[in-house]
DNA sequence: AAATTATTTGCGTATTTATGCAGTATTAAA
DNA sequence: TTTAATACTGCATAAATACGCAAATAATTT
């Protein structure tokens, strides 16, 4: 059988599955594993599929990479960058949704060995992406807009956790008023989240300082970390500092 | 023998075969390998064929190759619009994943108000883009291929449920030996989507159809519904009708 | 028909490609 | 952590290919 026989065969069988094993191919093409893999190897040069351990899968599962033109603003980095270093191997760490949450997932050293929990679809989509972590989501009824699960059941599941760790995209903080948001369920989630970690670190870009929206989640007191894009002895963090916040 | 009537034997026998091979070439026209070679360089810079190590490949064979990267979307488009009609207003509908789930979600109409229950998040993500239909997602432990949830909570879960019909993207389908798939984890939680829908529809392409994986998720007797790109007479859907299983 | 020219073919050799194997490293799973 | 599966590296071998050249064949001219 001929080379590109053997490739048209593989890329039939992936267009049908998704996915091949080279065990399987090698048994179902009489030649050797090594083979097989180097022919994956070129198919995936060519880029028409993607070599996986132990075999391959379909360029269809890769659409998470359309995400990744969405320009991040360069402070949602340098944020992402400050929050990563609070994750050791091991952890069990809690994650909201929203761009800031995603940027500091993308971040993660491809190495780093811990197991994370969310309820936020997009989060949960790029964490997959990692090859080293383990990804729990905890379901519910999904909010739209938000896209994450809410409702008594998801607020009952993190009742029943305790994490090392929950990093919140923050929407609206201020020292008076707290940690404030818009939706109800949203609030309900969040404030289950906070309740369930050892160390609770608000993710928030400057601006979003010192604004209040309609609806409270926390005390300012409930926080633990604050991490922004500013220097830590930035003016516009001493009244955080005052209050015992940890500045990052 | 004229080269020309060489040339005419090689194009006949790529015809029949789809292939050939040098070797077997110079055989059947006792001249050497080398003219062999020279032979198919020039039909292959003709356009007529397709020169390969060892050999040559028809052009229509060339041509699987490369189309089949461009995955089936009009078998799967046609598949969703007859799914589409099974699912009215105020049902509850338990859905998988795949990509033809996918295009199925996409062709929903606006209007329609129902809810869907699924463990896939691409699934989810899909979903919650319609204005009208309320999601719902089993989460747990999540599968970094299947971008799915499995583990047994999410099977107990699932058996609290009891939903109008459940579609199931189709990895392979067999008369003989049912539904199969690769992974034991994604078996579990698809026999337990199975077991909590009054009705079951198996969703799948025609290249999938009579193809067996090495795990089985269930019998074919426990499938309802088969839906494919097919003409419902079309002969290769007999053996499962005769199964009693209903053809869309 | 003979001579000349152009084309085709086969052969020897050097090179490239395809494949499998063994040993080791790496990765995934129990 | 331990263990099993998978991947990588370097190497060996065989098959396929490219190339130059000379012999053979075909086509053309004289």
């Amino acid at each position: 059988m001929l080379k590109k026989e053997r490739h048209a065969y593989i890329m039939h069988e992936i267009d049908i599955h998704n996915k091949v094993l080279s065990s399987d191919l090698s048994l179902q093409l009489t030649v050797s594993e090594d083979t097989i893999r180097r022919d994956l190897q070129e198919l995936d040069e060519k880029g028409i599929l993607t070599k996986v351990h132990g075999g391959a899968l379909s360029k269809s599962f890769h659409f998470t990479l359309q995400n990744n033109t969405v320009f991040s603003q360069p402070e949602k980095k340098i944020i992402a960058q400050k929050a990563r270093d609070l994750i050791k191997d091991g952890m069990l760490v809690l994650l909201s949704g929203g761009t800031t949450i995603i940027e500091l997932v993308k971040s993660l050293p491809p190495e780093l060995n811990a197991t994370f929990i969310t309820v936020s679809i997009p989060t949960a989509l790029e964490l997959l992406n990692h090859p080293n972590i383990e990804v729990i989501f905890i379901g519910n009824k999904l909010l739209k807009n938000a896209q994450m699960s809410v409702g008594a059941e998801v607020v009952q599941r993190l009742s029943e956790i305790k994490c090392d760790l929950c990093f919140l995209g923050t929407n609206s903080i201020d020292v008076e008023n707290g940690i404030t948001d818009l939706e109800l369920e949203v609030i309900e989630v969040k404030r289950a989240m906070m309740r369930s970690a050892k160390k609770v670190v608000s993710l928030a870009i400057s601006k979003k300082l010192n604004t209040v929206q309609r609806l409270k989640v926390s005390d300012i007191g409930a926080l633990d970390v604050l991490i922004t894009e500013l220097d830590e002895s930035d003016e516009l963090l001493k009244p955080y500092k005052q209050k015992g916040i940890e500045i990052i």
